[in-house]
DNA sequence: AGGACATATCAATGAATCTTGATGGAGGAT
DNA sequence: ATCCTCCATCAAGATTCATTGATATGTCCT
């Protein structure tokens, strides 16, 4: 019974270019959207888009700070994308049953 | 320097739930496309269209006997993106570095 | 050769997604 | 109060993706 939902959210998520630019420029901290526009030399509007597509899958965590949102990476999630792959991983047991025999 | 075109193609192919439901019924071994297709109550050409996808990302491998054609998991490309995972876990050097200060 | 079956591919439609530019809201500075 | 900066959201267009039905390829059997 793997839990199939959130893990569409997040491959889902990690299948764009934009976004993961974006969490590797998150690995070296947290980073606000200013910043990563510049980096990235994208448009505001799109960057505020992919964070929030990010932010939903629950990859990223935001925090406000006067004028300025600074986003992170959540640990957590990648763990439990991790966790899910492994669901994945070939079973040990009964494996190599033939089918259309 | 993570190669994230391979990514890409990896988190695509999984972000989608016939997809998922394929691989998770490739997990007890190798399976044809009609019994696949039976399984999951799908029409044979959005099966071939999905298993395609999934070669071309790399996370399945066919092969042909006589009239069947058998899908099963590489398991290679779950290795493959585990590690780009990890390559997106947050640095623990240099972390927290603020930026618009 | 011809027929039946398994699978792949193609073309067309529809749906979801990304991009861009404009607008709006919230917070600080003067 | 006004302006300016940072960011989110919206609407419209463009692109990509998934589904469906029809057709093609390849294999086996007779």
């Amino acid at each position: 019974m793997t839990a199939t939902e959130p893990m569409l959210r997040l491959c889902h998520a990690l299948s764009d270019g934009t976004r993961l630019e974006i969490l590797q420029r998150l690995r070296h901290g947290e980073r606000c959207v200013c910043d990563l526009a510049e980096a990235l030399d994208a448009g505001q509007s799109r960057l505020s888009f992919h964070l929030k597509t990010l932010k939903d899958a629950g990859l990223v965590l935001d925090r406000r700070e006067g004028r300025w949102v600074y986003y992170s990476i959540n640990p957590e999630a990648l763990v439990e994308l991790s966790a899910c792959l492994e669901s994945l991983a070939p079973h040990p047991e009964r494996s190599g049953g033939a089918c259309c025999a």
